[in-house]
DNA sequence: CCGTTATTACTCGAAATGTT
DNA sequence: AACATTTCGAGTAATAACGG
């Protein structure tokens, strides 16, 4: 029911050693954030809106993209530099993401404002350049969302980069292309193909997963449609778009 | 010899991943 | 989508080392 996806990682909290609210009926342990005098408007129902989405899964891991990208050669990280997704090279190897933080800073998103908003005064604006910084993501110019793919392109899409399985949502074998030996000698439908399985390789684990093991979204397909422009297209509004539709289902 | 501190081992829960 | 399994990290307890 409640599944929402969550794709900023978040940066490692000290986690909060809170042993779990026994059922012992003593004290509520008032919780308040170490300040003390903080807002005392509704401490509890902010936080039980958070507890009631215990029941999250999140398709998103860090480690999977960590560890593939740490096994690239020196060619294919300047290709994908080149591409201007730099940023993903550097990701941290984050093995566990703390669900209920994200589920909480979710809660506090305000898609309409576009801010986190954790009280009277109290704000955060986010901005999809936000998204850029953060990620180092190309924030181009093009709207990944106006691009529409048919079928057939797909089909070819997907048979250019080696995917072979008929379901056209499986991302099944793209580590596969994603390994395959390139370099200066190979050809550019070959740099081509990796760029474009790269692409759905990092979406799938970490800017937008599907909830459904090993399947990706198509509607950033169309993007990949030329490879020629793979920067120019605004990644960081389809993440950012994302992120909104996680928030507004929390 | 007792009390305090540091290192290590183990247990438990949460998150990731795969399957029906 | 729900369920099951595996993996990983944090917390806790036990033990060893050190100093008074």
């Amino acid at each position: 029911m409640v599944v929402e996806r969550d794709e900023k990682w978040v940066p490692q909290f000290p986690s909060n050693p809170s042993r779990r609210f026994g059922p012992s009926s003593s004290t509520p342990t008032g919780r308040n954030g170490g300040g003390g005098s903080v807002t005392p408007s509704s401490p509890n129902s902010s936080y039980d809106e958070a507890v009631s989405a215990l029941c999250i899964t999140n398709r998103c891991s860090p480690k999977s993209v960590f560890s593939l990208v740490s096994n690239l050669s020196k060619f294919k990280k300047q290709i994908v530099r080149d591409m201007g997704f730099g940023g993903i090279l550097e990701i941290p190897c984050i093995s566990k993401l703390n669900l209920k933080l994200s589920a909480w800073l979710l809660s506090k998103l305000d898609s309409e404002e576009s801010c986190l908003i954790f009280g009277p005064g109290r704000r955060i604006y986010v901005h999809e350049d936000d998204v850029g910084i953060v990620l180092g993501i190309p924030n181009g110019d093009i709207d990944v969302s106006t691009t529409s793919v048919t079928k057939e392109q797909l089909e070819l899409l997907r048979f250019s980069i080696g995917l072979a399985s008929t379901d056209p949502r499986s991302i099944k074998g793209i580590e596969y292309v994603l390994e395959k030996h390139l370099d200066d000698q190979s050809s550019s439908q070959q740099i081509d193909g990796f760029k474009v399985a790269f692409v759905v390789f990092i979406i799938g684990h970490l800017l937008a997963p599907c909830v459904k093991h090993d399947q990706v979204h198509l509607d950033f397909w169309g993007a990949l449609k030329n490879h020629a422009a793979l920067e120019r297209y605004n990644w960081c509004r389809y993440v950012y778009g994302h992120v909104l539709e996680a928030a507004q289902k929390v």
